[in-house]
DNA sequence: ATTTATTGAGAAAGCGTTTTCTCAATCTGT
DNA sequence: ACAGATTGAGAAAACGCTTTCTCAATAAAT
């Protein structure tokens, strides 16, 4: 791009005529460098004021070396979770002044890499959502990446720090939830076999029939929708248990709807849990007992580590864990054939 | 910047080097350029790849002036409606290769103007969602924006193309629905004074009645969320109507839950529609009769908007109108008395 | 075989800033 | 008053590319 395009945008050039100085003088008066006289400072000022003058980030991210713009890559835009986390990232970013930059790889996870790359050069850093690119990948992937923050998941690759959600916590709560109660025989209706936070459920339920030998915990496969809860109500019941952690509030719901169609009575029959606390597990019939994940904080953390790792003077190398806490509403009771809590 | 830090990271000029062409022949190459002889073409391939090389965008940003990047401006992150147009515009935008830089104003109206300008002067291009904006104020803003579309409102400003989601069209086929039903009394628990979808559903139920004079519609004020609805249920009984249109999907739900509780027989007793067609409206009890916004095709036609504006020949001066479609399901019957539907 | 058209690659001028370098002018201390 | 320390502003180099300009080397035409 030569000489074509008188390029009519007023620049820095305009500014430093206008006001009788140098492109540096002005470029200095834009950026708060004390080192130039007050008159001549003021005289900028009221030039740039009068023109209009507004600095093209463009130049400047080039000369300067930096975008002050963070990635968020994330595999579905569509999916609630990430885009509360985008949401967090977002929000907080902007109170340090910038932006994000989405990348949404729609799913299409051969694309996730290339995609990230592409965000990383075009931005200061990368938060990083890829719950099912393999260990592997992530591994010769992250160092290209960096300054990189990973969320719900980790690396040892070093300087490249995580924000996690503990499902595993969640779900043995919401288990332990259920034993104070009284139950003694626990279904929990798996999520899909792929998804990493299913995965930390089965290792916190592991823990908890450690902690919990007494109690019987079978393990149901099923999905993630609430077509998938609805299809789970024979098995649940087959089961024989009285307390269900269902993988999370849609199938939760999706079960309940079955149940109440067949009559089966909630809390009084059988007692159901969900997982995320999403706005409408407040509304089912009865409410849903669940665990909240906080994941916008989760995301707000995430620029907090993208912030260490940018302005940080430290080596940061943390994990940064948030902990669902559980919110016990009307879809959980004392089994059948009790009739006092039993608190632990 | 200057000769400070050797840049580890490698540039064209490296290329160049090591496939011993210069600069130019690199950049050519790069860019698919015909008038370079295949051999030396291949030669700097080889290099390229051999040194992993990776165009570094922000220098071609400057040199070619534009970001091939465009800003979404919208009120909400946390709004379901603008995270579906964002979603909209991400994946539309990503087919034709361009990113998108997200500006969430957290609903601090005075922010958006600054927020859509610093948007604008990083991209090449501005999708706005700015529903609270006034119009005045649209309008001076316009012109600094451009290219840019408008999401679900219009400007007279040259050049400013929209999309809008027909939420008057959609509502008075809901208000046709009840009446086929041979509704003859129908009350509208309107939404948010302030809302600009809000006034669109009033212009529609307008025309409603011009058409359909010889049904009553009653107007009851009321709120966007669920607990709305549900304190609406009072209202909704005095009014004397057997059909009702709530504001939207949320504040149906709440009205269902509180005629639930008050033992009212939904459709039997009185029929609710909602709007919006959220993915658990197929999950109430009953089933929520509503209209569906196809908001993800509005963003997809807004990037639609905006690649013309970017390269069209055509000067693009569109209104794009998207009209909702009704989903009939369980919660709208025939009218207490009547017993067989009066298609008209 | 000589002139003209064509292809192809290098040199260099941007793109709009920031920042280093450089040097004149003003200030300090004695 | 004079050498040395400061302050302050302009000139120019960078940032990492793209693209025009220019010109040598071929191919085509007479």
């Amino acid at each position: 791009m030569a000489k074509r395009a008188p390029s009519n945008r007023i620049g820095i050039s305009d500014v430093a005529a206008k006001a009788g100085v140098s492109l540096a003088t002005v470029s200095r008066v834009m950026n708060g460098n004390q080192s130039v006289d007050p008159k001549i400072a003021a005289r900028v000022q009221s030039a740039a004021a009068e023109l209009k003058y507004q600095p093209n980030p463009i130049g400047r991210n080039l000369a300067r070396g930096k975008t002050e713009t963070i990635g968020v890559v994330v595999p579905d835009l569509g999916n609630p979770t990430f885009q509360t986390v985008l949401r967090g990232v977002s929000r907080a970013a902007a109170q340090d002044g910038y932006r994000v930059l989405i990348a949404d790889s729609s799913e299409v996870s051969s694309e996730e890499a290339i995609l990230a790359g592409e965000a990383r050069r075009r931005c200061d850093g990368v938060v990083l959502c890829a719950p099912r690119m393999s260990a592997a990948e992530l591994e010769e992937l992250a160092p290209s990446l960096q300054p990189m923050v990973l969320v719900n998941r980790t690396t040892n690759v070093p300087n490249s720090p995580s924000v996690m959600i503990d499902y595993g916590k969640g779900i043995q709560d919401l288990a332990g939830h259920l034993a104070d109660l009284g139950h003694t025989r626990i279904a929990y209706v798996a999520g899909p076999a792929s998804s990493a936070s299913n995965a930390l459920r089965l290792v916190g339920l592991e823990k908890f029939s450690r902690t919990h030998p007494h109690i019987e915990v079978v393990h149901l496969r099923n999905g993630s929708t609430f077509e998938d809860g609805y299809e789970s109500a024979n098995d649940v019941l087959s089961s024989g248990a009285t307390g269900i952690l269902a993988f999370n509030d849609l199938t939760a719901m999706g079960l309940l709807s079955s149940l109440n169609e067949r009559g089966i009575r909630v809390p009084e029959d059988i007692s159901v849990t969900g997982f995320d606390d999403i706005p409408f597990a407040r509304y089912t019939t009865p409410p849903l007992t669940t665990a909240a994940a906080p994941i916008m904080e989760a995301g707000e953390q995430a620029w907090a580590q993208m912030r260490e790792l940018l302005f940080g003077n430290a080596i940061t190398e943390a994990v940064r864990v948030f902990e669902p806490h559980i919110v016990v509403r009307g879809s959980t009771g004392v089994p059948h054939g009790k009739d006092s809590t039993a608190e632990s």
